[in-house]
DNA sequence: TTTCTCACA
DNA sequence: TGTGAGTA
């Protein structure tokens, strides 16, 4: 039987998503605090990533290393939110 | 053991 | 950003 898994299925506690993005949890919590991704939680309080959140992470993380900072960041997502907008209409 | 928050280098 | 302390 084949089963779909969405995407925004969060299931993945920092220590994978380190190994994957290969971004230090330090970083991966920061990101999270300057609103770049945006993780749910589970009882423990512990973050819980999804698969949109790993892709969004990989994004950013190839951006920092254009020499891209926070504030770009957040001007490159805008705007993408933006272009969405007009091609979704 | 692993992750979390907070504070300091 | 890294790291150590004290928790849950």
């Amino acid at each position: 039987m084949i089963v779909k898994i969405p995407h925004t299925l969060a299931v993945f506690p920092i220590s994978i998503v380190q190994k994957i993005t290969e971004l230090s949890a330090r970083q991966i919590r920061y990101y999270e605090e300057q609103g770049l991704i945006a993780p749910g939680r589970n009882k423990g309080n512990q973050r819980i990533f999804s698969l949109q959140d790993i892709e969004r992470l990989l994004e950013i993380k190839s951006l920092i290393d254009q020499g891209v900072n926070i504030a770009g960041i957040h001007a490159i997502y805008s705007k993408k939110k933006k272009d969405n907008n007009i091609e979704g209409k």
